[in-house]
RNA sequence: GCGAGCGUAGUGUAGUGGUUAUCACCGGGCGUUGCCAACGCCUGAACCCGGGUUCGAGUCCCGGCGCUCGCACCA
């Protein structure tokens, strides 16, 4: 029984996909040419429908009120990279045997040499292989080329040869809107809280991509980096879902089902605005024509979270794969901004005002400059550091240690050092919600959920109950003869809707009319327009809807 | 990356070394039919790539590429 349903759902799998390469929704990429793993097309009707599910995504976001598209590009310089931690976490360092060409993991040939290669960067790594030269595993040499960054993200070169920057395609949309923080604070008029969306290509080196469209070397993405105050209290209104019960397997109470607003106040969604976009969530995976019944949202255990995120939920789909990861929600902390901030050294800071300007009462000491200055030179500034670091109760001369070197402090150095300062409010970094959308994962499942088969004649018949919110095509015009004037009917019809704006409409006049109806429900058009002898007296036609088969008549005006 | 299986028209397939590669659906054209894959005629379209064995390879062998499944990997 199990293994005949595994069969049966082996078969429609098949035939699904055989369709939808045949109907031109996704197909595998470069197929003249062998293909390659991972790497998919949207045909003609797939890239309309594409390109719908985005602009909904976009417009869902965009609808909040405080969230800007941006776009970024994807090629990244390497530095950005290894300040989010990419580097380290996403690639293996890798070297060249410069006489066999044998490829070997860096940190490995260097393991006896170091207690532990692994945290070494890549300009270490380099050097202790010139200095150490291992042998080469496989033929004995010790000479080795530079060392490589490879992996899962696909290194490329900026500017030619040499003189070129080391860079990769990158991995998630999210980098570029953590480092345009500032722009974007500016353009929110410096208030928190605030987000930007992008949608594009990423790029991931997978070692074996499977699964159809479910792991992809290159891929849609979709992510919104909200930005928000960690101390401000949030203003999320739940009450749109206030009767919705979701579908929650959270870490300590397991599979549940409750709405959002108590999941939050029983802590169980750990941070409201993470609930609030899981609501958000679930509210697009619907309008796209996801079945609501399989969705589900799946809180990460504590040991599987990245370590800086404090809480993270996936967006589960069921479909042909079992349950698929489509969306992650995470709650990401500070922790990128702080990196790109300590890597470049440039603030990635909001301002927050206190209540009340809060008196700051300083009591210390600085350094005389006229005196210090030209005494310790390039070190003044770092004596006047320390200085300014110690206790008002010390007695000069004293010894400070400054990088490594002890200096002497004379008493005619420094002066007293009294004022009270006002202090308005802080620069903090701020906190980051993102909920990150794999959209291809998601247009997989559209189409997996709208793929139904029905028996006509002891035949299969195949319908795609697409989402009129995103189908390819909206409209199909059909003469039931191309004679008597309604072939030119027809291609009127056709033409007129074609004019407006955002609407699809095709014309096709070939085989029986049942065929066409056929057709078209394959790609999955909601209307059919027939013209037939009737239109030619009185210029009205019928309309079939798709789902039910049932025609009305209608006037050719009214369409 | 390792192991196993597979690769034939757009799709699904038949083909155990021997004519011009099977069948169905499919696509296009014409005809016919008063609305749900009807029918007739005509027509289009394939052995993944490269080597080898052989008089002869879609078929056997080797390598590559791709697909599927397990193991590993999957911020």
């Amino acid at each position: 029984m199990v293994r005949a349903m595994a069969e049966e759902s082996g078969s429609r799998l098949e035939r699904m996909s055989g369709m939808l390469k045949r109907r031109g929704f996704i197909l595998p990429a470069f197929e003249i040419h062998g293909g390659s793993k991972g790497l998919y097309d949207f045909g003609p009707n797939g890239g309309r429908l594409r390109n719908r599910v985005n602009q909904i995504w976009l417009d869902h976001w965009i609808s909040l009120g405080n969230v800007a598209e941006i776009s970024c590009p994807t090629i990244t310089p390497y530095e950005v990279l290894e300040a989010s931690g990419h580097v380290g976490e996403f690639s293996d360092f890798m070297t060249a045997c410069l006489v066999c060409d044998d490829v070997s993991r860096a940190d490995t040939l260097l393991e006896n040499d170091h207690t532990n290669p692994d945290s070494l960067s890549k300009i270490e790594l380099d050097n202790l292989l010139k200095m150490v030269q291992p042998e080469c595993p496989s033929c004995g040499a010790n000479q080795w080329g530079p060392v490589i960054a490879q992996n899962l993200m696909f290194n490329t070169t900026i500017g030619a040869g040499n003189s070129g920057r080391a860079a990769f395609l990158r991995p998630e949309t999210a980098q570029g809107m953590f480092t345009s923080f500032p722009s974007l604070y500016r353009h929110f008029r410096e208030k928190l809280p605030f987000g930007a969306i992008q949608v594009g290509k990423g790029y991931r080196n997978e070692i074996s991509p499977r699964q159809g469209m479910i792991r992809l070397r290159e891929f849609n993405m979709a992510e919104l980096e909200y930005f928000i105050d960690p101390e401000m209290p949030l203003e999320h209104d739940f009450t749109r879902w206030s009767d919705y019960e979701f579908n929650l397997i959270s870490e300590a109470e397991g599979e549940i089902k409750q709405s959002i607003s108590a999941a939050v106040d029983a802590g169980i969604i750990r941070h409201g605005t993470v609930g609030y976009f899981i609501a958000m969530t679930h509210d697009f995976l619907a309008k796209v024509g996801i079945d609501e019944s399989r969705i589900r949202f799946r809180q990460h255990e504590t040991t599987e979270m990245a370590h800086y995120a404090t809480d993270c939920w996936d967006a589960e789909i069921l479909g042909s794969y079992g349950w698929v990861e489509c969306v992650g929600i995470a709650h990401r902390g500070c922790y990128d901004l702080e990196a790109h901030e300590q890597f470049t050294g440039k603030s990635l800071r909001a301002r927050r005002d206190f209540t009340e300007p809060k008196q700051v009462v300083v009591d210390g000491w600085t350094i005389d400059g006229a005196v210090a200055g030209p005494i310790f030179r390039s070190l003044a500034n770092k004596v006047k550091t320390a200085v300014e670091k110690l206790p008002k109760t010390v007695d000069f001369p004293l010894i400070l240690d400054i990088d490594g070197t002890p200096i002497t402090v004379e008493k005619e150095h420094v002066k007293r050092l009294q004022r009270t300062e006002t202090v308005t409010g802080e620069w903090f970094i701020p906190h980051v919600v993102e909920p990150a959308f794999g959209i291809d994962r998601i247009i997989w499942h559209i189409l997996d959920h709208a793929y139904q088969e029905t028996t006509k004649q002891d035949e299969i018949y195949t319908l795609m109950r697409l989402s009129s919110n995103i189908v390819p095509v909206d409209y199909a015009v059909f003469p039931l003869f191309e004679k008597d004037g309604m072939g030119q009917i027809a291609r009127m019809v056709n033409d007129q809707l074609n004019s407006k704006s955002g609407i699809v409409s095709t014309y096709d006049s070939s085989g029986s009319i049942g065929r066409r109806y056929a057709r078209a429900d394959e790609i999955g058009i909601p209307i059919c327009v027939t013209v037939d002898h009737q239109s030619v007296e009185d210029n009205t036609v019928t309309i079939r809807d798709r789902d039910t088969g049932k025609q009305k008549r209608v006037s050719i005006a009214d369409l």
